[in-house]
DNA sequence: CTGTTAGCGCCTTCAT
DNA sequence: ATGAAGGCGCTAACAG
């Protein structure tokens, strides 16, 4: 009755070294394959750590100075399907070198971030893939980490920090080809959807618009322009519904609407639906991300696909290269993205 | 020059007792309040500290036996809405008691589910939080967690093991509730769809559904029922885009469908559209999940809405029960489901 | 091949 | 109010 299954502690070097009546080196030897260990002793260490229901505290381990073999992952949420696919792709490079993936969400609030970030710090991750929207404060963050000699990839944005990577998608370029090929069907009354007008610089996604519109030699209407005024950072269904009954008061609303992200899209094309206006007859509509479910919704939406999973393992490579202290300076790896064409935007 | 801002090794406790003139161990009381320190000290201290950057390494100290405050979440894949409605009711209770939250998906891989466990497990979190679906080797899992006597709940399940907790939402209830709904409205010709026919006995879902038609003296039908042959563990838009297609092919189909969850029901009602088949006047579509995009699909779809915010408060709840050495046997909440009629199911 | 010693950064305990 | 010693679990470096 004295040996208690469930006990309190969990094994230690140390009692598995007792049970099997060798010192506690010669098990750490056995346990991680390094030096000699003779085969017959190396049976009974494995044996006796089995029983013991021994796992290595890697805490000590670091202690030595040893890597936990870990990275952390900073994401804005979690609900968007961006998150699952970025993951994907970091996981994918990461794991079969060896790392664990740990993911913190900040809810969009700096306060979170910067809570997060710490933690990651503290818990000794080797590493941190940052795919959060950029702040003054997150960039703030980002210098600490520099500062601390921490290996750091930024996903979605310029990282503004030396010594710290960055990969993103060429927004600009999507945009600028999802309203070229609105013209190209004939519209030229063009909305956008999803940013309050004052905040409209700060997007590239807005940049890529107002240029395809130049280009074709069309003006840029601030009527034609809506979204939530006090949320520059996200925009969603609800904010695109608003949006759009906004656009479809005017005297002479546009004939073609590219939103700011499939979220807005969506909820432009319920506004569009709940005011009997026909889509893509009356009114076209693209969008922005290729969710999964933007090839389901009625009709199904154009939209431009980022190469998000991509985007994901190039960072986890980025970041390899780092933890090899292979890398010099700062690289940013820019991607293309593609036009969607589905049916929201017919001829 | 001596003094590098950007050192390799991050300050220790001997580094800023070095620096401010004082004993290791005064700044350690400094810096945790804990017992004696005269104010000046403590001053010149905390200079010293902020000067080196100085962060305690909570690895070091776990070592001393102190809990690192963080705890574990385990989710099946990030994608799903459910993932951050749960996490942000996690983090709601969690958060203000000190603990750090991290968060490890599985990819629904029952080996990745292994590994992310075990990870956590070596990284000496204090207690888990389970979301993913019920597998065999899932379950295993779990046991191996109350055999090391972590404190851990499982969310969305039974865990089916003594000493873990669970939390879930009545899913039969719900099905019950929606399918009634679609009898009470005139339906009796009701389709299931997401899950084949061979797994359909697994899921509560389907078992609400097959109540409500028993209770309305409705027979099931085996040709009423579609989804996934092969993959029962989840349903997709595509899975309920196929199974509709099956359905509509039927000699004579389903007036309803009660898709397995709202990604299968907007397949389902994008398959109608498809055929040209006009919803809800020609066939009525529930869902289940509310998840946000519900209420902007065309038309708004009729779905079933679980507390999943509140269902995370609650598994955190009896978390810090159990961390507090509170809890005793396993207990087992279970939670409301809300029937939310749309135009998808509109009389 | 195996054992001993020492120390990683911190905190508990016991002096001062 | 402050300091010194010792040890948490592990492993590098050096014996045997």
């Amino acid at each position: 009755m004295s040996t208690n299954r469930t006990n309190k502690k969990p094994a230690t070097l140390a009692d598995v070294a007792r049970k099997s009546g060798v010192a506690a080196m010669t098990v750490s030897r056995a346990i991680n394959n390094s030096g000699y260990v003779s085969p017959e002793v190396r049976k009974r260490v494995m044996a006796a750590a089995r029983a013991l229901q021994y796992r290595p505290n890697m805490l000590a381990r670091q202690l030595k100075g040893h890597s936990l073999k870990a990275i952390g992952i900073l994401l804005p949420d979690i609900a968007n399907p961006f998150s699952t696919e970025l993951v994907s792709g970091i996981r994918e490079v990461l794991v079969p070198h060896g790392y664990t993936t740990f993911i913190a969400t900040t809810d969009r609030s700096s306060e979170e971030e910067r809570a997060a970030l710490q933690s990651f710090v503290d818990h000794r991750i080797d590493g941190v893939i940052v795919a959060t929207r950029g702040t003054r404060f997150g960039t703030e963050s980002l210098q600490s980490l520099a500062k601390q000699n921490i290996p750091t990839v930024v996903v979605g944005r310029d990282s503004g920090v030396a010594r710290i990577d960055s990969v993103m998608a060429d927004h600009y370029q999507g945009a600028f080809d999802a309203v070229t090929h609105l013209i190209s069907i004939g519209h030229r009354r063009i909305g956008f959807i999803g940013i309050a007008h004052e905040d409209r610089t700060s997007l590239r996604r807005y940049a890529g618009y107002a240029a395809a519109l130049k280009q074709a030699g069309i003006a840029e209407k601030k009527e034609y322009i809506a979204g939530p005024p006090d949320a520059p950072a996200f925009a969603t269904q609800e904010d695109g519904f608003q949006a759009m009954m906004q656009l479809l008061d005017l005297p002479k609303p546009p004939t073609a609407i590219f939103a700011r992200n499939d979220f807005a899209a969506i909820g432009a094309l319920r506004a569009a639906h709940t005011r009997g206006c026909r889509v893509p007859q009356e009114i076209a509509i693209a969008g922005f991300d290729n969710i999964p479910l933007a090839a389901f919704t009625t009709p199904p939406l154009t939209t431009v696909e980022q190469p998000i999973h991509e985007q994901g393992a190039q960072a986890a490579r980025l970041l390899l290269d780092r933890l090899a202290g292979t890398a010099g300076r700062a690289r940013t790896v820019v991607m293309h993205c593609r036009l969607v064409p589905r049916e929201s935007t017919l001829k």
